[in-house]
This record gives C-alpha cells, structure tokens and sequence, in this order.
RNA sequence: GUGCCUGUAGCUCAAUGGCAGAGCGCCACACUGUGGAUGUGGAUGUUGUGGGUUCGAAACCCAUCAGGCACCCCA
C-alpha cells in the first residue's frame, strides 16, 4: 500500500459496474436529445485559457479551473464547461449551418474545486441547446426534453421537478422596488443564497448589501408570490407550450430560480431532486443573448441546459433507478470438459458467433463445479456441455442456468435451443 | 483557498493505552459429468502514509494524503 499511486483527488475510476451506470445514463441522454431532433457534436477537452478568459469570471479561470502550461509555454485549460467552444464552433460555420441548430453533447469537464458529495473535479456533463430561435416556445421545448430524460430514468414528478423562472420579469419586479439597475446583479445574487440562509441572517444580509426595509419587505414579496408568472407574457405563454408538450406535470414557477449566471436573459430553469439527501440542483439553464459576442460572430440567441453526470448517478442509485448490472455481455458460456476436448469447445463458440450469440468459453480445462460457479456469478443464463459422450454423438448438453433444465439437442439445433431460452 | 469530522480484512463495522475481532464475501472440501442452498475447515491485515510520546499505540500528539460536512464557488 505505501508505494502504490494513488488517483488524482477529485477523479473517479470506472469499474465495469460503474461504467454501466455512466452507460446508462448516457443512452437515456442520448434518446431524450434524438427524440426531439438534436444532432449530437463535441468540441475539444482542451483549449487555450484566453476561451474562458474572455467571458468567463475571475474566479473559474484563475482559481477554477485545471491550467497549466504546454512544452511550447503556451497556457492551455481542460474544459471546465462547454458553452465557449459552442459559441466559437457556431460562429465559425455561421454561414452555412442551416438554424435553428439543435446540437447535444455528452463528455468529460474538469473544475478545480473542494470535492464533496456528489461534486468531483473530473465529471461528465450532458449540454443541450437551440440556436437561432427566440420564443418561449424554444424555450419549453428545452424543457420538454429535460422532463422527458427525467420520465425515461422513472424519476416522477413526486420525486424531480423543474422549476422555472423569467429574469426580464424580475429585472421589472426589481424596476418597480427602486432597485438600481447596477445592483440586479448584486439583487440575483441575493435571491439565490436565500434557500441556502436562515431567514433572519438573510434579512440581515440583504439590509446590509444596501437596499432599504420597503425594497426588503416587497421584495420577499415578489419571492413569495407563486402566480407573479400570470403577469409576463413569456412566461404564460412557455406554460402552455408545456402544457401542450406534455410535461407540465412536471414543471412549477418559482420566483426563488435565478441561476447564478450571468449570462442569462431571459426563461431561466433549475431541476431539483424534491424528496433526497442532496441538496444540489440535477440541472440548470436557461435563455441566453448573444452568445457569439465574444468570439466575433453574429448575435444569436439560444436556450440550453447542462447537468451533470454525478449528481445525477447518486439519485439513480438512491432512489433504485440503476438497472440491475449485468457482469458479462455475454450470456452463454461453453464449458471445457477436458483438455482433449478443449478444441471441440472452442470450435462450438465459433459456430455459435457466427450465428450472431455472444458466448465465451472457460478459458481452460478444469472442473465442470468451478465453470458452473463462473457462469452462476457472471450472472450467465446458459451454460454448454460438450463430453465424450456428446462429441461421440454429435450432442451438446443446453443447460438453462435460471431454472435448472437441461436438454441434450443435436449439434445443428444448438443456436435454435439457445435462442428459445434467450427469447423466454 | 478556510474550518470541522472520518480513515482498522475485499465490503460493512467492533476493539479507548495491554495478544487486532465479528458478519458478509473469498478459497478448499463434502460433490471425480453440473452453479445457486446447506455444512465443515481455511486465509484474511505493515490499523491510509510518515514521524513523535510511552515499558507498550489502531487508540494520545504532529505532519501528510484521501473521503465526508459546512464555507467559497457553482460557468
């Protein structure tokens, strides 16, 4: 144990069981995006830090993000989000990508931060967005395939939900308060670590940032009205796009939702786990406006949403959501009987492939209880019995590992027997 | 980057300064042409790592690494 190398603080190493779970929510992401249309792509998981320097934050570039400097001295960044190679791919083609454009990804993404539960410094994220569209329609068809991914893992509106909010509808709220447009920013905050406060030290806070005891008590008062959505007509008209896509069931306004970043503009959505242990959002996103200004492109609106691939598998596995893993994704194993039958064993998984059967053979001669017992934990549904008794008469034994049977067939009907038990 | 908690067998955990243990799992045998169940037997290990205190340390102290909790942040 002394001398052995440990992993890198923040990384997760991907037995075959957790690589199934990985897996698993990648082909539910996948088939969430495809079913409304969206073209899967990747930009680069490294780039040059001056990407993220120019619209990103202080605080992700320098102290955020995995930087370091290249044989040739240049500073290069592993990713740590995806939206700025997005924006430099888009602006790059802007003239011959037919829009509006709905892409997809799913990868790796680094962040330097503390790890805790459910937050890791190499992670995987799915980003979805739609360029070149602005309507709240748009904006609930994102929603509508982050409900839909949530419904194909079986995470119920009981147990997930998606809640929505419009920051040009508080700007107005904020407007109507006296609220300096130079203190949103400052107000968005606020409202964002209110969840996160008790509300005295919030109240206190807020006081102290300098708004005044009305601005206090009106805005608390916009934070607690639940039907402030009737009043924009985004928003009214995003709900019944909803309705019509099939996933209100799913969605609740919330004047609390007000994403942390800054470039949003407009519909913002956060998904919460409403029943577990985390406290973090599964996903988030939002509209956003111009977002080739940074990387000389046209402006172009968009809506988008990214969630990531941690806090999503500690859901699934506490609520019981992961597929039972199955070890081998081969379900037939041809046993050795001896070694002067080895070749006879081999020869039949030959066969067997070739008629489209994932089997694999023990890979040496040894007792037929200790095969059988490989089988059992590989979790295998057929195990193969070639015996001088069988290769004399040109038998296999087929024998159904879930229930016991076992049959002796003719050589030519083996994939036939195998077959029907597989189909069962 | 800050503070606190934790680290013992493959896993979950006991042992509070005096011989490092249990359950599960693992291996062997009962069973020489057949897995799961049962029974019997066996091995679990530099107590995260490095140092210190002590006659004696898994335990107390210091450092370090990792995980967790709360900050920070959440693009």
């Amino acid at each position: 144990m002394a001398n052995k190398i440990q992993t890198v603080k923040g990384t997760r190493e991907f037995y075959p069981e957790q690589m199934a779970l990985r897996n698993f929510i990648y082909e539910k992401v996948r088939a969430a995006s495809r079913a409304f249309g969206y073209q899967e792509y990747d930009g680069p998981f490294i780039e040059t830090i001056d990407l993220y320097a120019a619209k990103s934050g202080e605080e992700l570039v320098k102290k955020q993000s995995f930087t370091f400097e290249d044989r040739g001295g240049d500073l290069v960044t592993l990713r740590p989000e995806l939206t700025p190679s997005l924006a430099r791919m888009i602006a790059a083609k802007q003239g011959e990508l037919t829009f509006p454009v709905r892409w997809w990804s799913f990868g790796p993404f680094w962040r330097y931060e503390q790890p805790q539960k459910g937050r890791t410094r190499e992670f995987f994220q799915w980003n979805i967005d739609m360029l070149g569209v602005n309507s709240p329609e748009a904006d609930a068809e994102l929603i509508a395939v982050a409900a839909t991914f949530l419904r194909s893992i079986n995470l119920d509106p009981t147990q997930a939900t998606i809640f929505v909010n419009n920051r040009r509808l508080m700007e107005a709220e904020f407007d109507k308060l006296g609220i300096a447009p130079e203190k949103r920013l400052d107000v968005s905050n606020m409202v964002d670590r209110r969840s996160k406060m008790e509300p005295a030290k919030w109240d206190a806070y807020v006081l102290d940032s300098g708004l005044s005891q009305a601005q206090l008590d009106g805005l608390k008062s916009v934070l607690g009205n639940m039907e402030l959505w009737k009043q924009s007509e985004e928003l009214t008209r995003l709900f019944s796009a909803l309705e019509a896509l099939g996933v209100s069931d799913y969605v609740q306004y919330d004047p609390n939702i007000m994403r942390g970043l800054l470039y949003y503009t407009g519909t913002v959505f956060e998904a919460f786990e409403t029943s577990g242990s985390l406290k973090r959002a599964i996903l988030g996103g939002g509209r956003y406006d111009n977002l080739l200004a940074d990387v000389g492109g046209q402006p172009l609106s968009g809506v988008g949403f990214a969630m990531g691939d941690v806090v999503m598998g500690i859901i699934l596995q506490e609520k019981g959501l992961v597929p039972e893993f199955v070890p081998t994704p081969a379900s037939v194993l041809v046993t050795v009987f001896d070694e002067a039958l080895w070749m006879k064993s081999l020869e039949l998984t030959t066969r067997l492939r070739s008629a489209g059967v994932n089997v694999m053979s023990y890979p040496e001669p040894t007792k037929l209880p200790k095969q059988f017992k490989f089988a059992d934990k590989m979790k295998m549904k057929i195990a193969l019995v070639l015996g001088p008794e069988e290769v004399e008469k040109g038998l296999v034994v087929v024998k159904n590992l879930l229930n016991g049977e076992q049959v002796q067939v003719k050589r030519e009907a083996v994939t036939q027997s195998i077959l029907e038990i597989l189909n069962a």
